[in-house]
DNA sequence: GGTGAAAGTTACCAGCAGTAAGAAACCTGG
DNA sequence: CCAGGTTTCTTACTGCTGGTAACTTTCACC
């Protein structure tokens, strides 16, 4: 599934064939998605076609692997939730098709989201949060903007952004694991709770 | 800070002087303390004054440790919340109070707590579920028969419970990434989101 | 007193993150 | 045209960790 490669020491033979850092990170996608999240900077070479010292030149260690990987996945799932709420304004019924369109993106990337929000063992909380971040980000000013236009406060719009990115993430973590639930029950129940949350006054 | 042990193979010369389940597991909170969430076996062995074999005896792999450590986790953070309630009945003020008790236990136990949610890499997500779910449980059980008290619907207690635990979970590993912030006013904010959600129809 | 079970330790293996050093092609100045 | 530097990649290594096989010593029982 790898370009044809050298696979001999010294500089590539033909003219400018240098493999780029997306190159890599999808290989790195392709393994995760075949080994699960344990997978390993080797196997992610291989498949890429190359050595281990281009992983590291491209893209860093394990940790920045993981947060390269988070950044691509925290854009997939916020394109997919957007599309769920496509321009209309935030309610009940909308946001009911985001929290199933969470669901139903975590579940085509699993071994991805695994991998992303699992791990990092070493540098401290930091590289947990960077899918949570990026994801928070806009959902933020988004409340932020509502709050505002429903006359409420809006300085709630960061702690609540995080709040409700992390009651997904562990409800998506949840279901993907029961796979007998009905998306659509879970999601109705799940954004019922954050809907009459969002009303709250805190004026 | 470890008893005097006999560093010599064989069996212990003494009478019954087996090292128990549980010293190996403080022995591992210390280190996981003292090196992060990036302890190792080994150090967890030393710690104990033993070797790793026993380790493995005792309490099973990476993976079981960290299910043993995440039962006394939830244990300890359960009694931290449950006495921020105290018998008192659900209201907005003993929520905050909750949700302040569980910021603050998360910070006294940080590096346990980041151990503990954090990696399992191999097995898939039950690792991560295992603190998640005994703090759930018994607040699955506190959520369905308020929710009955009130004439509501019970059937969402469990969703909503993995929501809320998923909330507090990266509510806490943000807060106690940004230290300057208010523990007051984060826990005052999150639990103003879960007042008002848990109020909701849903009959 | 001999023999098996109990309770440890030593010594190892395989795999992984990360890095230093070397090799082949290209490029540039004389 | 060719010598030396630069680019681009590989080989080969270190150090550490999770996990296990095999050995060693004592106890308990007959």
């Amino acid at each position: 599934m790898s370009s044809a490669s050298p696979r001999r020491p010294g500089r590539p033979i033909g003219g400018q064939l240098v493999i780029d850092r997306d190159h890599v990170l999808d290989a790195a996608e392709r393994v995760i998605k075949r080994d699960g999240p344990g997978a390993s900077l080797e196997a992610v070479a291989v498949e890429a076609g190359v050595t281990k010292p281009i992983v590291y030149d491209r893209v860093g260690g394990r940790a920045e692997l993981a947060d390269a990987l988070a950044e691509r996945l925290a854009d997939r799932m916020i394109e997919a939730t957007e599309d769920a709420i496509a321009g209309e304004t935030l309610n009940q019924a909308s946001l009911s098709r985001l929290v199933r369109a969470n669901l139903l993106a975590v579940a085509e990337h699993r071994e991805l989201f695994l991998y992303v929000t699992g791990g990092n063992t070493e540098q401290t909380a930091i590289g947990r949060l960077s899918l949570a971040e990026r994801s928070t980000t806009p959902l933020a000013k988004t409340l932020a903007f509502w709050r505002k236009s429903q006359g409420h406060d809006p300085k709630v719009a960061e702690a609540w952004s995080f709040g409700i990115v992390g009651m997904l993430q562990m409800i998506s973590v949840w279901w993907i694991t029961q796979p007998e639930r009905a998306v659509d029950e879970v999601a109705s129940q799940i954004s019922d709770l954050m809907w009459n949350g969002l009303q709250g006054p805190r004026k």
